[in-house]
DNA sequence: TTGGAGTCAATAAT
DNA sequence: ATTATTGACTCCAA
């Protein structure tokens, strides 16, 4: 059931109330004996499994080299990530841009943050997956064209579109320095559509700062904040919780592209992402901590990059959180084509690496990290129970 | 309840 | 037009 591309069983648009207007709406209801999650998205034919069974089975994927060639085979065939996002992962534009963008490390990811690689991989695998997408694409165009040429020639005074008219005039100005909040909408229906909150570039530093000497400021700190800000105590408690998962993914991606092996096939587009300027302050106080280079970390992930292939076990170990052995063997077979890539990588052992001492908003988030686990330490401490930590 | 992981969806930026 | 960014939500586990 439930098809996406198409469809649009968006049998009026109200329902405005904070229901839980998310992913898979048509939640068939009637089926006593209710089923998984279900399966939203086709899942290429392949053996009557699920994805998420896939992924259960799944072996190490490199996320990085996935999302580099989705990347390039998108861009090859001019193929949207809207297009892509909606009809291959069931995810909208926005994300698919931020997975493409930022992809975490396998061994980092969840059951169900490894769906989308592993539908990824199925896709990159099919070999009619362009094609697919270009119907879908020319479909959608079509379906597109009739809307609009039966709107303007038949019944042209009648909107179909319903909404949609009304352009406001916005005397605002894009900048709301200070004092701004509490907008409301004054259009026809009160319909209250959340203005989404912009914090202003300020106010973002000001958290930075607050962050920088608390990753996990307490309720009360909190409030503070909020007050000192102006803003809601719900926006700063947002903002801790992005920040963070932000800052700790940014880690990740640190972590992945150490070993740059130079040569081999396409060049790859580093991007070197420059931090911001951090500004101002001095006051860097912390002193104490220092020179314990973070030398070896973890597992460092692998990297694969140019063609070399391998199936290299995993020489990794140590430091498994949740322990997880999962080593099977399943005769999947159809699993087996599925999932051999001629990529992956092998535990490269990156060499310590010789930091560039420059670069502050680097240090700060090292620095920051050292709090944030400062913190948990603490935290732990103040729980009796011997404990294994995993930093 | 708190924090993390994933996403959505509005809106910024290209 | 697309793609990137980001505040707010939902779901989960501890």
């Amino acid at each position: 059931p439930l098809s996406s591309a198409e469809e649009s069983v968006k049998s009026l648009g109200d329902q405005g109330s904070g229901g839980g207007v998310s992913q898979v709406p048509p939640r068939e209801l009637s089926e006593p004996s209710e089923s998984q999650p279900g399966t939203p998205l086709p899942v290429p034919g392949h053996s009557g499994l699920s994805i998420q069974e896939m992924v259960a089975m799944s072996p190490e994927l490199d996320t990085y080299v996935i999302t580099k060639k989705v990347k390039e085979v998108l861009t090859d065939n001019n193929l949207g990530q809207r297009l892509f996002g909606e009809t291959i992962l069931g995810l909208t534009q926005g994300s698919v841009s931020d997975l493409l963008a930022r992809p975490k490390p396998w061994h980092k990811l969840s059951l169900k943050g490894r769906e989308p690689f592993v539908r990824m991989q199925l896709w990159l695998q099919d070999p009619r997956n362009v094609e697919k997408l270009m119907d879908m694409k020319r479909m959608e165009k079509k379906a597109y064209m009739k809307r609009r040429h039966s709107s303007v020639s038949e019944s042209q005074t009648v909107d179909s579109g319903g909404l949609s008219g009304g352009d406001f005039s916005q005397g605002g100005s894009p900048q709301h320095g200070l004092g701004h909040h509490l907008h409301q909408q004054q259009p026809p229906q009160q319909h209250l559509k959340k203005p989404r909150v912009v914090l202003a570039p300020e106010e973002k530093e000001a958290l930075k700062r607050a962050y920088q000497q608390k990753p996990y400021p307490s309720p009360k700190t909190i409030e503070e904040l909020a007050s000192q800000l102006n803003l809601k105590t719900s926006t700063v408690i947002n903002w801790f919780h992005n920040y963070r998962s932000r800052i700790r993914r940014e880690l990740f991606i640190e972590e992945i592209q150490r070993g740059e092996g130079g040569e081999g096939g396409s060049p790859s587009t580093r991007a070197g992402k420059a931090s911001e300027g951090d500004s101002c302050d001095g006051t860097e106080s912390d002193g104490t901590v220092e020179s314990t280079r973070p030398s070896q970390d973890p597992h460092p992930p692998s990297e694969g990059e140019g063609g070399s292939d391998h199936r290299d076990e995993g020489t990794t170990s140590a430091t498994s959180s949740t322990a997880a052995g999962t080593s099977s063997h399943h005769k999947g077979g159809a699993l087996d084509s599925l999932f051999s890539f001629p990529e992956s990588g092998h535990v490269s052992s990156v060499a310590t690496t010789a930091r560039n001492p420059r670069d502050s908003s680097l240090r700060k988030k090292k620095a920051a990290n050292l709090n944030n686990i400062i913190h948990r330490l603490e935290k732990a401490a103040s729980k009796d129970e011997p404990h294994e930590w995993e930093f």
